[in-house]
DNA sequence: TCAATAGTTCGATGGCCATCGAATTATTTC
DNA sequence: GAAATAATTCGATGGCCATCGAACTATTGA
Protein backbone atom coordinates (compact mmCIF):
# COMPACT_ATOMS: atom_id res chain seq x y z
CA UNK A 1 0.00 0.00 0.00
CA UNK A 2 0.94 3.67 -0.74
CA UNK A 3 2.08 5.89 1.98
CA UNK A 4 -0.36 8.33 0.69
CA UNK A 5 -0.93 10.19 4.21
CA UNK A 6 -3.68 12.01 4.70
CA UNK A 7 -2.47 15.86 5.85
CA UNK A 8 -4.31 16.96 8.86
CA UNK A 9 -4.93 20.92 9.43
CA UNK A 10 -4.20 23.10 11.77
CA UNK A 11 -6.91 25.52 12.72
CA UNK A 12 -4.60 28.07 11.85
CA UNK A 13 -4.15 26.66 8.87
CA UNK A 14 -8.30 25.57 8.40
CA UNK A 15 -9.21 29.82 9.22
CA UNK A 16 -6.28 30.84 6.39
CA UNK A 17 -7.58 28.98 3.67
CA UNK A 18 -11.30 29.46 3.92
CA UNK A 19 -10.09 33.18 4.49
CA UNK A 20 -7.92 32.52 1.27
CA UNK A 21 -10.93 30.95 -1.04
CA UNK A 22 -13.14 33.49 -0.33
CA UNK A 23 -12.35 36.27 -2.42
CA UNK A 24 -13.55 35.47 -5.88
CA UNK A 25 -10.44 36.87 -7.67
CA UNK A 26 -7.94 34.83 -5.27
CA UNK A 27 -10.25 31.93 -6.13
CA UNK A 28 -10.24 32.62 -9.82
CA UNK A 29 -6.66 32.31 -9.59
CA UNK A 30 -6.46 29.05 -7.23
CA UNK A 31 -8.66 27.78 -9.69
CA UNK A 32 -6.54 28.46 -12.89
CA UNK A 33 -3.50 27.22 -10.88
CA UNK A 34 -5.30 23.96 -10.30
CA UNK A 35 -6.41 23.85 -13.80
CA UNK A 36 -2.58 24.07 -15.40
CA UNK A 37 0.32 22.91 -13.12
CA UNK A 38 3.18 24.58 -13.68
CA UNK A 39 1.57 28.44 -14.59
CA UNK A 40 3.12 31.36 -13.76
CA UNK A 41 2.06 34.34 -12.57
CA UNK A 42 2.22 36.55 -15.74
CA UNK A 43 -0.02 33.28 -18.04
CA UNK A 44 -2.71 33.75 -15.30
CA UNK A 45 -5.93 35.35 -16.76
CA UNK A 46 -6.76 37.94 -14.08
CA UNK A 47 -3.09 39.66 -15.35
CA UNK A 48 -5.38 41.76 -18.12
CA UNK A 49 -7.59 43.36 -14.77
CA UNK A 50 -5.45 42.64 -11.73
CA UNK A 51 -2.22 44.48 -10.95
CA UNK A 52 1.21 42.85 -10.67
CA UNK A 53 1.07 43.82 -7.39
CA UNK A 54 -2.20 42.31 -6.25
CA UNK A 55 -1.90 38.89 -8.15
CA UNK A 56 1.67 38.66 -6.53
CA UNK A 57 -0.16 39.50 -3.18
CA UNK A 58 -2.75 37.00 -3.50
CA UNK A 59 -0.25 34.18 -4.45
CA UNK A 60 1.47 34.98 -1.59
CA UNK A 61 -1.57 34.34 0.60
CA UNK A 62 -2.37 31.13 -0.97
CA UNK A 63 1.25 30.24 -0.36
CA UNK A 64 0.72 31.19 3.65
CA UNK A 65 -2.14 29.22 3.88
CA UNK A 66 -0.54 25.99 2.17
CA UNK A 67 -2.29 25.42 -1.08
CA UNK A 68 -0.15 26.78 -3.44
CA UNK A 69 3.42 25.62 -3.85
CA UNK A 70 5.76 28.34 -5.99
CA UNK A 71 9.01 27.45 -7.41
CA UNK A 72 11.18 30.20 -8.62
CA UNK A 73 13.11 29.78 -11.78
CA UNK A 74 14.78 32.21 -13.21
CA UNK A 75 12.76 35.47 -13.54
CA UNK A 76 9.29 33.08 -13.67
CA UNK A 77 7.31 31.91 -10.45
CA UNK A 78 6.15 27.81 -11.13
CA UNK A 79 2.77 27.55 -9.31
CA UNK A 80 0.96 24.62 -7.96
CA UNK A 81 -1.92 23.73 -6.37
CA UNK A 82 -0.88 21.42 -3.24
CA UNK A 83 -3.75 18.27 -3.92
CA UNK A 84 -3.21 16.91 -0.42
CA UNK A 85 -3.72 20.29 1.29
CA UNK A 86 -7.11 21.24 -0.75
CA UNK A 87 -8.10 17.67 -0.03
CA UNK A 88 -7.77 18.16 3.31
CA UNK A 89 -9.46 21.25 3.34
CA UNK A 90 -12.54 19.29 1.66
CA UNK A 91 -12.41 16.50 4.51
CA UNK A 92 -12.70 18.99 6.94
CA UNK A 93 -15.79 20.85 5.12
CA UNK A 94 -17.36 17.64 4.87
CA UNK A 95 -17.24 16.57 8.59
CA UNK A 96 -19.45 19.27 9.39
CA UNK B 1 -35.31 5.85 -7.61
CA UNK B 2 -35.78 8.71 -5.33
CA UNK B 3 -35.71 12.45 -6.77
CA UNK B 4 -32.72 13.58 -4.84
CA UNK B 5 -32.12 16.47 -7.12
CA UNK B 6 -28.24 18.06 -7.08
CA UNK B 7 -28.66 21.09 -5.85
CA UNK B 8 -26.99 23.63 -8.78
CA UNK B 9 -25.16 26.91 -6.86
CA UNK B 10 -25.01 30.41 -8.96
CA UNK B 11 -22.11 32.26 -8.67
CA UNK B 12 -23.86 34.11 -6.20
CA UNK B 13 -24.42 32.12 -3.73
CA UNK B 14 -21.20 30.24 -4.32
CA UNK B 15 -19.70 33.60 -3.09
CA UNK B 16 -21.90 34.17 -0.27
CA UNK B 17 -21.72 30.74 1.00
CA UNK B 18 -17.24 30.80 0.71
CA UNK B 19 -17.33 34.52 2.82
CA UNK B 20 -19.94 33.22 5.45
CA UNK B 21 -18.20 30.18 5.92
CA UNK B 22 -14.78 32.02 6.24
CA UNK B 23 -15.81 33.54 9.41
CA UNK B 24 -14.29 31.44 12.32
CA UNK B 25 -17.50 32.37 14.61
CA UNK B 26 -19.74 32.08 11.35
CA UNK B 27 -18.40 28.95 10.82
CA UNK B 28 -18.42 28.04 14.59
CA UNK B 29 -22.19 28.57 15.25
CA UNK B 30 -22.93 26.50 11.35
CA UNK B 31 -21.14 23.53 13.10
CA UNK B 32 -23.28 23.79 16.14
CA UNK B 33 -26.34 24.19 14.00
CA UNK B 34 -25.47 20.80 11.83
CA UNK B 35 -24.41 18.99 15.36
CA UNK B 36 -28.11 19.73 16.50
CA UNK B 37 -30.70 20.49 13.88
CA UNK B 38 -33.72 22.40 15.63
CA UNK B 39 -31.11 24.52 17.72
CA UNK B 40 -32.41 28.00 19.21
CA UNK B 41 -30.25 30.83 18.82
CA UNK B 42 -29.98 30.95 22.32
CA UNK B 43 -28.53 27.50 22.91
CA UNK B 44 -26.12 28.09 20.90
CA UNK B 45 -22.55 28.18 22.64
CA UNK B 46 -21.32 31.62 20.99
CA UNK B 47 -24.08 32.72 23.31
CA UNK B 48 -22.01 33.70 25.99
CA UNK B 49 -19.01 35.25 24.36
CA UNK B 50 -20.75 36.98 21.34
CA UNK B 51 -23.55 39.32 22.05
CA UNK B 52 -27.33 38.28 20.73
CA UNK B 53 -27.23 41.26 18.54
CA UNK B 54 -23.98 39.20 16.08
CA UNK B 55 -25.46 36.31 16.51
CA UNK B 56 -28.37 37.61 14.75
CA UNK B 57 -25.94 38.62 12.30
CA UNK B 58 -24.27 35.75 11.36
CA UNK B 59 -27.96 33.59 11.21
CA UNK B 60 -28.86 36.19 8.54
CA UNK B 61 -26.02 36.04 6.75
CA UNK B 62 -25.59 31.98 6.53
CA UNK B 63 -29.88 32.26 5.98
CA UNK B 64 -29.38 34.33 3.26
CA UNK B 65 -26.74 32.18 2.18
CA UNK B 66 -29.03 29.50 1.41
CA UNK B 67 -27.12 27.97 4.38
CA UNK B 68 -29.76 27.67 7.01
CA UNK B 69 -33.28 27.71 7.30
CA UNK B 70 -35.17 29.82 9.83
CA UNK B 71 -38.03 28.65 11.11
CA UNK B 72 -39.73 31.66 13.97
CA UNK B 73 -41.74 29.90 16.42
CA UNK B 74 -43.01 31.54 19.39
CA UNK B 75 -40.69 33.86 20.32
CA UNK B 76 -37.61 31.28 19.56
CA UNK B 77 -36.06 30.40 16.01
CA UNK B 78 -35.37 26.76 15.07
CA UNK B 79 -32.13 26.45 12.65
CA UNK B 80 -31.17 23.93 10.86
CA UNK B 81 -28.79 23.39 7.92
CA UNK B 82 -29.50 22.69 4.89
CA UNK B 83 -27.34 19.50 3.77
CA UNK B 84 -28.26 19.69 -0.06
CA UNK B 85 -26.77 23.67 -0.43
CA UNK B 86 -23.96 22.78 1.55
CA UNK B 87 -23.55 19.09 -0.24
CA UNK B 88 -23.32 21.09 -3.44
CA UNK B 89 -21.04 23.88 -2.22
CA UNK B 90 -18.68 20.91 -1.41
CA UNK B 91 -19.04 19.27 -4.99
CA UNK B 92 -18.49 22.73 -6.16
CA UNK B 93 -15.10 22.86 -4.65
CA UNK B 94 -14.02 19.04 -5.04
CA UNK B 95 -14.47 20.11 -8.95
CA UNK B 96 -11.52 22.56 -8.35
C1' DT C 1 26.26 47.32 -20.70
C1' DC C 2 21.52 48.51 -21.69
C1' DA C 3 16.88 47.54 -22.12
C1' DA C 4 13.24 44.59 -21.35
C1' DT C 5 10.78 41.26 -18.64
C1' DA C 6 8.93 38.82 -14.26
C1' DG C 7 7.84 39.33 -10.04
C1' DT C 8 8.12 41.48 -5.25
C1' DT C 9 7.85 44.98 -1.67
C1' DC C 10 6.21 49.08 0.38
C1' DG C 11 3.01 52.57 1.82
C1' DA C 12 -1.31 54.61 1.22
C1' DT C 13 -6.17 54.43 0.65
C1' DG C 14 -10.79 53.22 0.43
C1' DG C 15 -14.33 50.03 1.33
C1' DC C 16 -16.33 46.37 3.55
C1' DC C 17 -17.93 44.19 7.68
C1' DA C 18 -17.73 42.07 12.51
C1' DT C 19 -19.07 43.84 16.61
C1' DC C 20 -21.68 46.09 20.01
C1' DG C 21 -25.20 48.88 22.79
C1' DA C 22 -29.59 50.53 22.67
C1' DA C 23 -34.03 50.45 21.16
C1' DT C 24 -37.68 47.57 19.34
C1' DT C 25 -41.01 43.70 18.39
C1' DA C 26 -43.17 39.62 19.65
C1' DT C 27 -44.25 36.12 22.77
C1' DT C 28 -44.90 33.93 27.13
C1' DT C 29 -45.92 33.87 32.02
C1' DC C 30 -47.78 35.52 36.21
C1' DG D 1 -51.54 44.37 32.04
C1' DA D 2 -46.67 44.04 33.69
C1' DA D 3 -42.43 41.70 33.64
C1' DA D 4 -39.46 38.58 31.50
C1' DT D 5 -37.56 36.25 27.54
C1' DA D 6 -36.04 35.60 22.49
C1' DA D 7 -34.65 37.61 18.81
C1' DT D 8 -34.18 41.55 15.42
C1' DT D 9 -33.00 46.12 13.78
C1' DC D 10 -30.39 50.23 13.64
C1' DG D 11 -26.41 53.22 13.74
C1' DA D 12 -21.81 53.78 14.96
C1' DT D 13 -17.12 52.33 15.14
C1' DG D 14 -12.90 50.15 14.58
C1' DG D 15 -10.10 46.98 12.18
C1' DC D 16 -8.86 44.35 8.46
C1' DC D 17 -7.54 43.89 3.73
C1' DA D 18 -7.95 44.21 -1.51
C1' DT D 19 -6.06 47.24 -4.50
C1' DC D 20 -2.87 50.15 -6.66
C1' DG D 21 1.29 52.95 -8.14
C1' DA D 22 5.94 53.37 -7.60
C1' DA D 23 10.21 51.77 -6.61
C1' DC D 24 12.96 47.79 -6.47
C1' DT D 25 15.48 43.13 -7.45
C1' DA D 26 16.73 39.72 -10.46
C1' DT D 27 17.13 37.60 -14.80
C1' DT D 28 17.43 37.40 -19.75
C1' DG D 29 18.69 38.89 -24.26
C1' DA D 30 20.68 42.06 -27.57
Amino acid sequence: MAIARKSRLTQQQFDAIARAVADPRRFAILQQVAACPGRTCSTLEAHDCISPATISHHLKELNEAGLVDIIREGRTAQLTLRRDIWQAYLDRLASL
